[in-house]
DNA sequence: CCCATATATATCGTGCACGATATAATCGTA
DNA sequence: TACGATTATATCGTGCACGATATATATGGG
């Protein structure tokens, strides 16, 4: 980083900062999402959790945490909450009775097709040709990579 | 949107998900604001507000939800957190006893110097070209917009 | 002037997210 | 085998964020 001085007026608003375009952006999409997946009766992260599941059955908690990035103190709560609402079971494992794996049940089987128009909402609200979303992907990737970096040294 | 079927087998992972994107790069932007914003004993939307007033003291709550996209459900106790803390105070505007405008104190005032080396170590972070993030900043930029014409129409 | 309506903020209940800590099972090694 | 260390989840307290609702002030039409 360059070290030069600003001027005396430089005084970032919150409408400049790259931070906030992806804390306001992140915020507009869950508003999309919001009315679809009230359809389901799901919220958004309950959604990611199901969304994870429906690509493997049977994660452990860990597992699904760290695919989503969550801590067990979110999480455990979270799917309890899923459990109740009857899509998914906990159950210990077996040979390692300190893991808890997830498992759907049919009805949480079933909502992947209620789900299935929703990513396809989703990108047409985007409003975007499909190279911008994949280059916003790309440097999204390479930008969270690098934010890892950045904290793994400090 | 293209109507066209997508194979049985597309199941988008979290990973693969532009929204996903979105949430997990916000998520590490937060971690890497966090121990830099605690020597200033301040969340990452208590800082929002702070910069925010910094471009213009004296703001109204609904102003200050109207820069940040928050509701005063959000911003009612925040701000009351940070008056606690010394920061800020609120007043109800003389001519219009409706509206709380919100002034910094000489502590507020202060935190702007104490605060000015932080944008430059979060766009260290980033780890990308100063073009990629004019490029990022414009696309989330238009991808809001677009989200949020998507919701006036439904 | 009075009341219906609109506006500005606050309150309440729910859910997400964290860090710190607790609990319980497993593993390694003596 | 016994016990310290590690691992996996759960619990607790704090703060953010929302929608629904309440309260208080302001405004406009009769």
């Amino acid at each position: 980083m360059t070290d030069e001085k600003l001027p005396e007026t430089y005084r970032p608003a919150p409408e400049s900062m790259l931070c906030f375009d992806l804390y306001a952006t992140h915020h507009a999409v869950g508003q999309v999402y919001q009315p679809l997946l009230a359809e389901l009766g799901l919220t958004y992260p309950q959604y990611l959790v199901l969304v994870t599941l429906w690509t493997g059955d049977g994660l452990t908690v860990g597992e699904l945490g760290q695919r989503l990035g969550l801590e067990s103190s979110t999480l455990t709560p979270l799917i309890k909450r899923l459990e109740n609402n009857g899509v998914l079971l906990r159950a210990r494992d077996k040979s390692d009775e300190r893991k808890v794996r997830i498992h759907l049940t049919e009805a949480g089987k079933q909502m992947e097709g209620r789900a299935r128009h929703i990513p396809g909402c989703i990108a047409e609200a985007f409003g975007l040709p499909l190279a911008d979303l994949h280059r916003l992907h790309e440097t999204l990737t390479r930008m969270r990579a690098s934010l890892k970096a950045s904290m793994e040294q400090s």
